[in-house]
RNA sequence: GGGCCCGUAGUCUAGCGGUAGGAUGCCCGCCUGACGCGCGGGUGAUCCCGGGUUCAAAUCCCGGCGGGCCCA
């Protein structure tokens, strides 16, 4: 019998990559089909934001989620794997502020509006390229979160929660963008270290004349002071207490307070509140009743109340009112301090806390319902990611502010009724419409409700969390009669993959969403990953250009390479860098596991295990191969690559490639007749069934290389193969524990003729002693290795025999 | 200032109470019936530091130091 493989190229070639991509298109693959005989699973993939190419790190994200869900069809599942994009909010709108030069209030809105949407869908087109490229099974949903379908859905739970009261508007006062002039929630905000002044300004005290000292860093905002503080156990300053101080400049007279807020060490001890310098400043006013002086506009310039310094932006009147402090002599001196400035986390310019009306959704008085359901209903991959999200929530003091004044988002629902006396009324239209109120006509049902008939369009817009916050629904097809899988998955079959980086906003506000809609979690299941980080270990950023771009390793190594890196690179929860070693470790094995079906294809299929007898070297073997299967499928299923990808690459390389295949060699090939045909044909039998089951396993990590020698080899293609965790055979099972000892063995006499400069195919005239364990595979040892005389147990004598360490093994030269 | 996580060979990591295992890199050798993107061997870690518990600690406890994230 001569055996020719059916695999003919020496390596494989990753232009076939482009080949299976167009395969898989043609023959849908990857369409969303829903069987009702089936388990439903959706993921409810991350929106990604289309300001700019997405980098590598990003789409390895995607790779694993890819991953993730081509198991999952491999268990069975119909699998909801969408891909669409963010397109709502401040990044776009910043990122077209600055292309053209404009300020988006002072541009037409419909204008404005087209701008974004033109550099949205150029990077859309762009990045959807990559995604496909990357082999990434998602299908690509056209309508992102700006579409009609997304904002009428975000509009419909709007008006829900409107409804049912979950929704107030209030003047208050909120951390605010004067750049962007939109109100902030608290997860937009940043800290920044930055480097300042600290200012020792000299107040009188009204009632003594005394001079005292306070020191500030924000100046600027000595027209808006409307207390002094210190620390009740700062004795310097007990006598002050009850007394009066007038602020220098501007005249006004305010009270001395104490307060523990007020830090000895810092400054003189004592501190200016104003109204408001922060958040701290905020819940003294609050907690001490003091009132308000408004100096800071929506803009960033000073008011009216700032007697001569109104209009000028804070910086500058920071700068002349510590002019004319020097001038007037109250200036004691200036210390260089850092501290956290708190900044937009879009536009980096610092936040002010200033008065104005906006629409909130509660969530203050839901915190502990909130943490209960995080706590009993959610389960997050890896565990400790729980807690971070916990702590989130119990760290929210507000809350959280909706509305915004910017364009490129969902809009408010909301028609005002202008009553006889000039008070506006909300009214808010029944749901399952896209309304637009700043340009649309109100629907009749408004016009209705409104006796004078003058009606005015909300002109703001939903902030953006408030539209991602419900993607489950939309990943779900909750908008998608299609699919129509909702009531079906919600919430126990829908997973969650996404970056620690957005706990408290995303995963935080979908939450908080779901239980305010339906009184449940978004989802059962939370996949966290860490952050795709550059070479030297840091984080992908623009401004540092350190963008490493996901194209040119795919071209270099091919698609199943790189992602073998984003699979193994780093355990589940931990940054993952990037390392073209990995990538070449990845692109080895795409070779190796390409060689092993090459050397297998040689070999008839068997399958039918009726024909054969399998020798203890298959039966270790398959042994091995169950256990690397059930480790497969229990990572896999709690969303883990990293273990699969090793556990894979270790079995399938250096046990059953290196040790494995040269042992059977000779069975399998059975030139001399030394073997019984159904022996021959048990060694075939074990090569195909190991072959397709790595191969399988592989499947999801590294697609391509996988499909392909499917195809070739089994026909049909790999990735609508059931994946097992077992073997549906009988065998002796406990022959695995030998296979360290086996390999033991094997490297031992390798060792030993490589010393002696025999070829390792060349005959081995000595006796040789091995541990007695290894008996049931003697036979093959001595034939594999060609040995003369292979006897079990030790050597009456070591003289001429030649002792492996730590292996029980003797080579000896007969005397 | 507070909270959470983490510190094991150059790099990535396993082990989480009993002689520290692998991958990759580096060095040496080999050429064997799929694979030089191959095979074998070697080198390389006082398991961040200090103290404690224990017959025994990388592993448990305490205190530092260093890194990351979050909150003030």
């Amino acid at each position: 019998m001569t055996f020719k493989p059916r695999l003919v190229e020496k390596r494989w070639d990753t232009s076939r990559e482009i080949e299976l991509l167009e395969t898989w298109k043609r023959e849908d693959l990857y369409k969303i089909k829903i069987d009702p005989e089936k388990p439903t699973f959706v993921i409810d993939t991350p929106p990604p934001y289309m300001s700019g190419r997405m980098h590598i790190g990003q789409i390895a994200h995607y790779a694993q989620i890819d991953m993730i869900a081509r198991f999952f069809r491999m268990r069975g599942y119909n699998v909801v794997f969408p891909f669409y994009t963010d397109r709502n909010g401040l990044p776009v709108e910043v990122q077209v502020e600055k292309k053209y030069n404009i300020v988006m209030h002072e541009v037409p809105r419909e204008k404005f509006l087209q701008l974004c949407k033109e550099v949205l869908d150029s990077y859309e087109e762009e990045n959807v390229k990559i995604v496909e490229r990357w082999g990434i099974s998602a299908s690509y949903w056209r309508n992102g979160t700006d579409s009609e379908e997304y904002r009428t859905m975000t509009q419909s739970t709007f008006i829900e929660m409107w409804n049912r009261g979950l929704i107030y508007e209030a003047e208050r006062p909120t951390p605010w963008c004067p750049r962007c002039k939109t109100a902030l929630a608290e997860p937009e905000i940043e800290y920044v270290e930055s480097e300042t002044f600290l200012n020792y300004i000299k107040f009188k005290v009204v009632e003594t004349g005394e001079e005292i000292t306070i020191a500030t860093t924000r100046p600027e905002l000595l027209p808006a002071c409307v207390a002094v503080i210190f620390n009740p156990q700062d004795e310097r300053y007990k006598q002050l207490s009850g007394k009066h101080a007038e602020v220098p400049i501007f005249g006004q007279v305010v009270p001395i307070l104490e307060h523990p807020a007020a830090k000895p060490e810092y400054g003189t001890g004592l501190v200016m509140i104003c109204t408001f310098g922060d958040v701290r400043d905020l819940m003294i006013v609050n907690d001490l009743k003091l009132p308000i002086r408004i100096v800071i506009d929506e803009s960033g310039k000073l008011t009216k109340d700032a007697g001569k310094f109104a209009g000028t932006y804070i910086l500058d009147a920071r700068y002349l009112i510590i002019e004319e402090l020097k001038n007037r002599g109250l200036l004691v001196k200036q210390e260089k301090v850092k501290h956290n400035v708190p900044v937009c986390w879009r536009c980096k310019t610092p936040v002010e806390i200033i008065v104005t009306r906006e629409y909130f959704l509660k969530q203050i008085e839901f915190k502990d319902r909130l943490v209960e359901l995080v706590r009993n209903e959610m389960e997050f991959y890896p565990q400790e990611f729980k807690d971070v999200l916990i702590n989130w929530i119990l760290s929210l003091e507000f809350d959280w502010p909706i509305s915004r004044r910017r364009y490129y988002a969902t809009e408010i629902p909301i028609w005002y009724c202008i009553d006889e006396d000039g008070k506006k009324i909300p009214l808010v239209p029944s749901p399952g419409r896209y309304y637009r109120p700043w340009r649309d006509q109100p629907p009749r049902e408004i016009v209705e409700k409104c006796r004078t008939g003058k009606l005015e369009g909300e002109t703001r817009v939903l902030d953006t969390w408030f539209d991602s916050s419900i993607s489950w629904m939309y990943a779900s097809g909750y908008t998608k009669p299609e699919i129509n899988v909702f009531e079906k998955v919600y919430p126990h079959s829908i997973m969650r993959p996404q970056g620690y980086d957005i706990i408290r906003t995303w995963l935080y506000y979908s939450v908080l969403r779901a239980f305010l809609l339906y009184g449940k979690p978004p989802f059962r299941y939370v996949r966290i990953s860490g952050m795709g980080l550059d070479e030297k270990g840091e984080a992908m950023h623009k401004s540092k250009g350190n963008i490493i771009d996901p194209i040119p390793p795919v071209e270099k190594y091919g698609a199943d390479a790189v992602r073998f890196w984003a699979a193994a690179a780093a355990k589940l929860g931990s940054d993952y860098r990037f390392m073209p070693q990995l990538v070449e470790t990845g692109h080895s094995f795409v070779t190796k596991l390409w060689n092993i079906a090459r050397f297998i294809s040689q070999f008839p299929i068997i399958l039918d295990p009726g024909e054969i007898q399998l020798t203890p070297l298959d039966m270790m073997f398959l042994a091995k191969l169950e256990e690397v299967m059930s480790k497969c499928v229990e990572s896999y299923s709690r969303f883990d690559v990293y273990e699969p990808a090793h556990t894979i690459f270790d079995f399938a390389w250096h046990m059953f490639a290196d040790h494995y295949l040269e042992a059977v060699k000779p069975r399998a090939y059975n030139r001399e007749g030394t073997f019984s045909d159904k022996e021959q044909r048990a060694a075939w039998f074990t090569l195909h069934t190991i072959l397709r089951e790595v191969t399988k396993l592989a499947a999801p990590i590294m697609p391509f290389v996988t499909d392909y020698i499917w195809r070739k080899l089994y026909g049909d293609t790999v990735h609508r193969q059931p994946v097992r965790e077992k073997l549906d055979i009988e065998f002796d099972r406990s022959f695995r524990n030998l296979i360290q000892v086996f390999m033991k063995f094997n490297r031992a006499i390798w060792t030993f003729k490589n010393k002696h400069g025999l070829s390792l195919a060349a005959q081995l005239d000595v006796t040789v002693y091995m541990p007695r364990e290894l008996e049931p595979l003697a036979r093959e040892l001595k034939i594999m290795h060609k040995i003369r005389e292979l006897v079990p147990g030790e050597p009456s004598s070591e003289r001429n025999c030649e002792k492996i360490e730590d292996s029980g093994i003797y080579i000896c030269r007969e005397s």
